[in-house]
DNA sequence: ATGCGAGACCAAACTTTGTGGACT
DNA sequence: AAGTCCACTTTGTTTGGTCTCGCA
């Protein structure tokens, strides 16, 4: 990027919200996303199972030793594994050890039971907060590790297909447990023994269902009042939340359509090049026309005679492939339509060597959200065509009024469109599109105009999708463009001069601009208010915000502004004071030069940290390795790394700096890189086994429970 | 009729370097 | 037993835009 570009790029407020220095999205979009809401969800379940199984325990526990023995022996044929973690991970297996001392199992289990025990706690699995899962992705993104990935996905299958089985096996237990709770003191709360009453005749199956079906009536007063207020408070949030969504919906769509019609010129202008070009087309009846315009140069009358040969169709003509369509219609001097019409003469112009542009003028016309349209239906009928050609003796594009068949007559030509168009573009030869709604639409510098349009950014977002270099006539053309605008009379209303795009009122400047060079002279009055050129309107940054921009402050430059600073939050409100943030514009800045290692450290800023917004930021002799656990790594290796900071992160209410790996010496690249490989290894190593280990637990767990249920079922004699 | 300014209201931007407890 | 991870938190102030209303 050139420093020139670099200006345009960062100063302009409007720029400065939507681009660059906008912070990261906060931690709450990251967490609401797909997998890690998922892998929450995935966290709780396993977090609630180990009660379930408790109260499984516990009832177990009151039963005669039949099927303790039972389960023992499940237990041990499954466990005939050496690995300790493996038949330790349980802790009902720990509790049942002690109390019926078993011989071999019990020394075993009772020496690693604190061990046990945090392993029920199913932390094991894989809860991650937004932060490391960022980073993990920016590191896979670095590195290629899908296989960690694929772990999780199938970990979460697995617990998918083993979950709904579990429930069923807590029936008998919670049976069982129902009826020995006396009314009030068990979880399964005092409405639901009340329920009781109602199903004493029924069998003992259906009176478990009776319990687990029936839905506790919600009647606390107090509750639904609260329930009102939230109820008013979430209406309101969740309007404003429609009504944002509607406007970017609105936004989103209109851009569409502007981006649509900007490809649908970029099309017929192809098609009309393909089309002119094929040497086997040779319509013969308007050479004797496209002479007279090579010799004699073009003028409405040779216009006049070209379109009296034409004939108006009623229907359209269906031909699918549209060059075939066009030379069809050239030849037989039919057309239907204005796009129609605007083909043909631009090829009949193209064919007399002119250099022509076609023009598209359209408008996006969608009703406000949320709001009625005052002015009912809207009566747009466009989009309107027309042709420019270069007119060699005035240096400049000529517009074509297709209607009148006139040159050069610009105000007419916005009276032959039906309706009010916001949008006008044109395409040349060469393909450039280029957006002339200041040209043609009367009213381009009318505050209104420019509010029912779309921002200026929008508009070069669409067009940048159609890149063709400007050729030097084009930026001819809009010097020319702005001398003309320039020309026309200032606004007299002191609020047209809010965002007009050649002038500002001094009022007018937002906080962050200034008018440079510092001796501008007004360009003019309005009501006692001085009249600035836009131009000479530039936004100023803070120092830290140029650093994001990898641009610092010249040595010994004087603030060119100073602004009220926003105040510190972590300061209590009475004891705040007023701070001031010195600005600077970007003439005051030069390149960001990375510091320099001295005796072997890496510099750091203020924090300990080192700023890596953009990677020309890196200090010299240094290197950024953006891998999670590097700094450790380096840490061990006793070799000097600085936590890189890449960006800002907004949680908990304060802003926190989001590090991404760190900056180490270009000497310690290579061992860093290695070391931090075989530490991974090792890690997804450990991963995996972990979660080998649980799944084996999960099934154990499963089978036990299978059998524990068949016992109880035979002994009770349940179906 | 038109434009202006004040004021109310609202949405959005900007803010720019922790802590405590659990776990390993 | 120190080091690491993770959840907690989801602010308050400023600013600019829009609308309305009264006044010139």
């Amino acid at each position: 990027m050139s420093d020139e570009e670099m200006e345009n790029y960062a100063p302009r407020r409007s720029a400065r919200l939507k681009g660059s220095l906008k912070r990261p999205p906060p931690v709450k979009t990251v967490k609401q996303s797909g997998p890690k809401a998922k892998k929450n969800k995935n966290k709780q379940v396993l977090k609630e199972k180990p009660k379930k199984v408790e109260s499984e325990k516990e009832s177990e526990d009151e039963k005669d030793d039949d099927y303790e023995d039972m389960s023992e022996s499940s237990d041990e044929s499954l466990s005939d594994s050496e690995d300790p973690d493996f038949s330790s991970n349980d802790e009902k297996d720990n509790k049942k050890n002690a109390k019926t001392a078993s011989i071999k199992q019990n020394t075993v289990k009772t020496e690693k039971e604190t061990k046990g025990r945090r392993s029920t706690n199913f932390q094991v699995s894989m809860p991650q907060s937004s932060k490391r899962s960022r980073r993990k992705a920016a590191e896979d993104r670095e590195e290629n590790k899908p296989k960690e990935i694929n772990v999780d996905i199938e970990m979460r299958e697995e617990h998918a297909d083993i979950e709904p089985d579990l429930p069923e096996l807590e029936a008998p237990m919670l049976w069982t447990e129902v009826l020995q709770q006396k009314p009030g003191t068990s979880k399964t709360t005092a409405d639901d023994v009340m329920d009781d009453s109602g199903t004493d005749e029924d069998s003992e199956e259906e009176h478990w269902h009776a319990i687990e079906e029936e839905k506790k009536p919600e009647k606390v007063v107090q509750v639904t009042l609260k329930k009102e207020d939230l109820e008013r408070k979430e209406e309101k949030m969740l309007r404003a939340e429609i009504e944002k969504i509607l406007r970017d919906r609105k936004d989103e769509v209109s851009k569409m359509v502007v981006f649509g019609m900007a490809a649908h010129l970029n099309y017929q202008m192809k098609t009309l090049m393909e089309a002119v070009r094929d040497p086997n087309w040779k319509p013969d009846w308007s050479t004797a026309l496209e002479e007279k315009v090579v010799f004699g140069g073009l003028n409405d009358d040779t216009l006049k005679e070209f379109k009296e040969e034409l004939t108006l169709l009623d229907d359209a003509i269906k031909i699918l492939l549209p060059k075939i369509k066009y030379q069809w219609m050239y030849v037989d001097k039919k057309y239907h339509s204005n796009l129609d019409l605007c083909m043909m003469v631009a090829s009949f112009l193209i064919r007399s060597k002119l250099d022509i542009r076609i023009g598209i003028a359209f408008d996006v016309t969608l009703v406000p959200p949320l709001r009625v349209s005052k002015k009912g239906k809207s009566s747009y009928l466009g989009p309107f065509y027309f042709v420019e050609y270069w007119c060699d003796t005035e240096k400049k594009f000529v517009c074509i009024n297709l209607e009148s068949m006139e040159i050069g007559k610009v105000t007419e030509l916005e009276s032959t469109w039906k309706s009010k168009c916001h949008y006008v573009f044109t395409i040349d030869q060469r393909m450039k599109m280029k957006d002339m709604s200041s040209i043609y639409c009367s009213e381009f510098l009318k505050l209104v105009f420019r509010k029912e349009r779309h921002l200026p950014e929008v508009i070069l977002d669409v067009l940048d999708h159609f890149k063709v270099p400007d050729s030097p006539r084009d930026l001819e053309e809009d010097q020319r463009i702005k001398r003309e605008l320039l020309a026309l009379p200032m606004p007299t209303v002191v609020a047209e001069f809010k965002n007009h795009p050649l002038y500002a009122l001094e009022k007018d400047f937002l906080k962050f601009e200034a008018v440079y060079p510092a001796d501008t002279k007004p360009v003019g009055e309005v009501r006692g208010h001085n009249v600035y050129p836009r131009e000479a309107v530039h936004v100023l940054q803070g120092e830290l915000n140029w650093i994001r921009l990898a641009r610092q402050i010249k040595e010994g430059e004087k603030p060119y502004k100073v602004v009220k600073a926003r105040p510190k939050l972590s300061i209590p409100a009475d004891e705040r004071v007023q701070l001031y943030l010195d600005t600077y514009g970007y003439w005051q800045t030069e390149p960001y030069v990375p510091p320099k290692v001295i005796n072997g450290r890496i510099p750091r800023n203020e924090y300990g940290n080192v700023y890596m917004y953009q990677k020309s930021m890196v200090p010299q002799e240094c290197v950024h390795i953006k891998l999670s656990g590097v700094s450790n790594i380096a840490r061990q290796l006793g070799v000097d790394a600085a936590p890189a900071v890449t960006g800002w992160e907004f949680s908990g209410g304060r802003n926190h700096p989001l590090v991404e790996g760190c900056v180490i010496m270009k000497q310690h690249e290579k061992a860093i890189r290695a070391a931090w490989s075989e530490w991974n290894q090792m890690k997804q190593q450990k991963k995996i086994q972990k979660a080998e280990d649980k799944m084996i637990t999960l099934w154990r767990r499963f089978v036990r429970g299978k059998l524990l249920l068949e016992n109880m079922r035979k002994k009770y004699k349940i179906q």
